[in-house]
RNA sequence: GGCGCUAUCGUCUAGGGGUUAGGACGGAAGAUUCUCAAUCUUCAAACCCGGGUUCGAUUCCCGGUAGCGCUACCA
């Protein structure tokens, strides 16, 4: 007989990872998920710790976990420890046992190695302890023997174990296929599955959703949580995320492409972020691609979610594998703004051609969605923390200029850095020189700027005006003489629209700039 | 080995018994602005293979193949 599960009407979700190392792209997925189920339907997010290998546990990964879902910015109703739940197990494992559904096994436990898993077809059981009499069994318990305790899978008359997966649909496997696995080890602590199961029945669990690697594990489940009069709740299984070689997703392998801080740290939005993860496993079935996270709630369901595994198609690269565990954890300090080494750095830490090309573009696509000065906002502690002293007041009128310009918010730092530093760094002469002209004509449109620019407004239209006049007079074209001015002011040829560049650096820096630059043509 | 899941452009995906198989990213070409970016236009690019069902399968069924997952006293 079933006990019928908690009356609650709304669903009710959760997140329960398992803290053995950072945060990944995948389970940061599967809390959305989870999240967006629960706040599409009104539903109660819970985040649960499952914390039972306590050899694996790291206090550093709970620590980066609950980075990762700080800066994704999805809060939970409530949260539980599974390690503070043991009495709740083990009660249940208890039950289990008494109603004859599990037994001891006494044998000792394996060393390490899964060879048992190999050739030699499925295991099921350890001889002599499935059949093992309760008697000889609390005998050997009472006397102080160690023993595991396993589930007793209904094999007998090819039973069937069965559920139905909101995403994978009906599941059925016989119990011939499934073995005798463990409720409890034999230092008393239960196992994942047990403690999931019995987490989940008491918090009363409604929805289910989590990786596909758990598909098979679920009927194992549903063995666990019928045996101890519970109704199962609703499955969801998600696609896995993998790499572009098809393997599933590992720091080792892959490095840091797969740790959530790795995007933060890179400068992606975390509504950017959130967005492409959506996009991988689920679909809102238009032709949409750029979601704001409200937008992402009221069309997400379990029916949108894919069936196969979705490539994360950032690049393999050797390089970047090398040096970003270095660069991605010290982001934090300061980058030094000009010289070689920050050069070779910048070149070497850009992770520009390492993330999947379409979490860049998305990222792009909610920069320039941004209201300035909500981009301003988060601009300015990246600055701030290069180490250049730039007020908010100033951070404002530069951030239109690089809003259409930046991929990522980091991108600042290269892209707008002329408006940052005091001395340009060394740029070379030859720049300067326009189209079809040489470096007299070089010389003779920055002076002859340097004359003009002396007496204009510093504002947009004046300076239009100016300067087109004064090519005019020279005989140049427009573009021959915005350019060696452009190169003058920025360091570079390639730069935001010129007027408002000088608009926002003034007439001092301008003129200065120019005349430096005048000097190098000598 | 056993069991399970999956299979549409390079990638993410839509679709579904009869379609020019749609969109997005990325790529290519062009337009445009003072450069760059943004924007716009255009182009190239896919239904894993073999059977069956059917008037007709990319779609449904079976088989194969491949990939992935589970097969721990990990989660």
């Amino acid at each position: 007989m079933t006990v019928s599960r908690s009356s609650s009407v709304r669903p009710r979700v959760r997140f329960a990872p398992s803290p053995t190392g950072f945060l990944h792209v995948g389970s940061a997925r599967t809390f959305i998920f989870n999240w967006l189920y629960a706040r599409r339907t009104g539903g109660t997010m819970i985040l649960r710790l499952d914390d039972t290998d306590v050899e694996r546990n790291t206090d550093a990964s709970v620590t980066s976990i609950f980075e990762g879902l700080k800066w994704l910015g999805l809060s939970w109703d409530e949260e539980y420890k599974q390690s503070e739940r043991g009495a709740l197990h083990r009660q249940m494992a208890e039950a289990i046992l008494e109603k004859g559904l599990a037994y001891r096994d006494f044998t000792p436990a394996h060393t390490g190695d899964s060879e048992r898993s190999g050739a030699q077809g499925t295991w099921l059981f350890n001889p002599g302890m499935r059949e093992l009499s309760r008697e000889a069994s609390d005998r050997r318990a009472a006397a102080g023997e160690l023993f595991a305790l396993r589930f007793r899978v209904p094999r007998d008359g090819g039973q069937v174990v069965r559920f139905t997966d909101a995403v994978y649909g009906e599941q059925m496997k016989a119990g011939a296929d499934i073995e005798d696995f463990a409720l409890l080890r034999s230092d008393g602590m239960p196992t994942y599955h047990l403690a999931s199961c019995a987490d989940d029945a008491d918090l009363c669990i409604s929805h289910i959703i989590r990786g596909q690697d758990h598909l098979t594990n679920t009927f194992k489940h549903v063995l666990i949580l019928e045996a101890a009069g519970y109704t199962p709740p609703q499955f969801a299984h998600l696609p896995l995320l993998v790499a572009p070689d098809g393997t599933k997703l590992s720091k080792r392998r892959h490095g840091p492409v797969v740790s959530v801080t790795t995007y933060r740290d890179a400068g992606f939005l975390p509504e950017a972020f959130i967005n492409f993860l959506c996009l991988l496993g689920w679909s809102p079935k238009d032709d949409r691609t750029k979601m704001s996270q409200q937008e992402l709630i009221e069309a997400f369901s379990l029916e949108g979610i894919n069936r196969a595994n979705a490539v994360v198609n950032f690049k393999e690269s050797d390089v970047g594998r090398a040096l970003l565990p270095a660069t991605a954890e010290s982001s934090t300090s300061s980058v030094i703004p000009n010289g070689r080494e920050a050069a070779v750095r910048n070149l070497l830490s850009t992770p520009e051609d390492t993330f999947d090309p379409k979490a860049l573009w998305l990222n792009a696509e909610h920069i320039r969605g941004l209201a300035i000065e909500d981009l301003s906002q988060r601009l300015l502690p990246i600055v701030r923390e290069a180490g250049f002293n730039i007020t908010p007041e100033k951070m404002v009128r530069i951030t239109p200029l690089i809003r259409e310009r930046i991929t990522l918010l980091r991108d600042v730092l290269t892209v707008a850095d002329f408006f940052f530093v005091e001395q340009l760094p060394p740029y070379d002469p030859a720049e300067l020189i326009p189209q079809k002209g040489d470096a007299a004509l070089a010389l003779k449109v920055l002076q002859k700027a340097q004359a003009v620019l002396a007496n204009v407004e510093f504002k947009h239209d004046p300076l239009d005006q100016a300067l087109r006049a004064a090519a005019q007079e020279i005989g140049v074209k427009a573009g021959q003489m915005f350019q060696p001015i452009r190169v003058a002011v920025c360091g570079r040829k390639n730069a935001p629209p010129l007027f408002e560049t000088l608009e926002v650096l003034g007439k001092e820096t301008t003129l200065a700039r120019i005349n430096l630059a005048t000097q190098k043509l000598h």
